[in-house]
DNA sequence: GCCTTTTCCTACTGAACGAGTCGGAATTTT
DNA sequence: AAAATTCCGACTCGTTCAGTAGGAAAAGGC
């Protein structure tokens, strides 16, 4: 389990999507320049983000992406999967202790995945609008490049 | 937060030191025998170990490492953090939810901190010993290079 | 029917990092 | 003096991360 800027951009990125997307899809462009990324970097992550199913993509003029599911049935920790590539940690221990070790760091794992699941972007969401202080309300237009 | 197959070597290596080191210094030579570690490689993290505090050393023959209090008063976070090379982790987000988001990831190294500082080198030693099933007993000698 | 907007696909690059090696110097015991 | 050990600094090699680039395919608007 690892948690690279990658799995950051996609959670903010699909943040934007729920706060922006009512019904119609949200063409990446948008999403760049409100959250001040690149789109060709963008297109990479929603790739991740439709072959999981999270998002559906609409092409042509007037297209973009939505949420396949609502924002409150999509978990952080699915978000990140779908975009990190999961490489296979092989297990780092000499033939003492072996599996006792094995299993305190799969544990590690756990923990960390409990907690990405436990948020929900309707639970991000909601703290953003909820307006605890420190969340600041978003300018709908940023800095254009 | 982040954990790398030298932080779990620095783990797998300082339990060893744990079990085997009544008074007398335990030279890395053994330590690498007995976990299949290349004694290079122990050098590198017992060095970062031993700036930190966690081991001292005994140059010369008959010399090696010692731990610097007691095992139950080592944590495993501590062990990690003395040998990864902790980079700046940059926030990841762009100008809307920065601070939202920000405190969302912190506080995924703070679940993970808490985990790993949960857990000292006696409570892992006593689970070996214990006898968990899985846990298998140590050899003392294993295959020699 | 053409033009624009958009997703889609497939490379490619540069920098950083992780993992580990290597050679030798300094120190202490035997 | 010789052997065992820590200490130190450099170096290599492969992988991954982050991001760019160029264009092909689809759909809508005029």
């Amino acid at each position: 389990m690892n948690v690279t800027s990658r799995g950051r951009y996609a959670v903010t990125a699909l943040l934007d999507l729920s706060l922006h997307g009512c019904q119609q899809p949200v063409p990446l462009a948008d999403v760049a320049r409100r959250q001040g990324l690149s789109v060709k970097y963008l297109e990479q992550i929603f790739c991740g983000l439709k072959n999981r199913g999270l998002v559906e993509s609409v092409r042509g003029a007037s297209g973009g992406y939505r949420l396949c599911r609502a924002a409150d049935a999509i978990s952080v920790a699915e978000v990140v999967a779908a975009v990190e590539a999961q490489k296979i940690t092989q297990d780092a221990a000499g033939p003492v202790h072996q599996t006792l070790l094995s299993e305190f760091w799969s544990g590690l794992s756990e923990c960390m995945r409990n907690y990405l699941e436990d948020a929900t972007l309707a639970s991000l969401c909601e703290c953003a609008r909820g307006g605890q202080p420190g969340c600041a309300e978003q300018g709908d237009e940023a800095p254009r490049a």
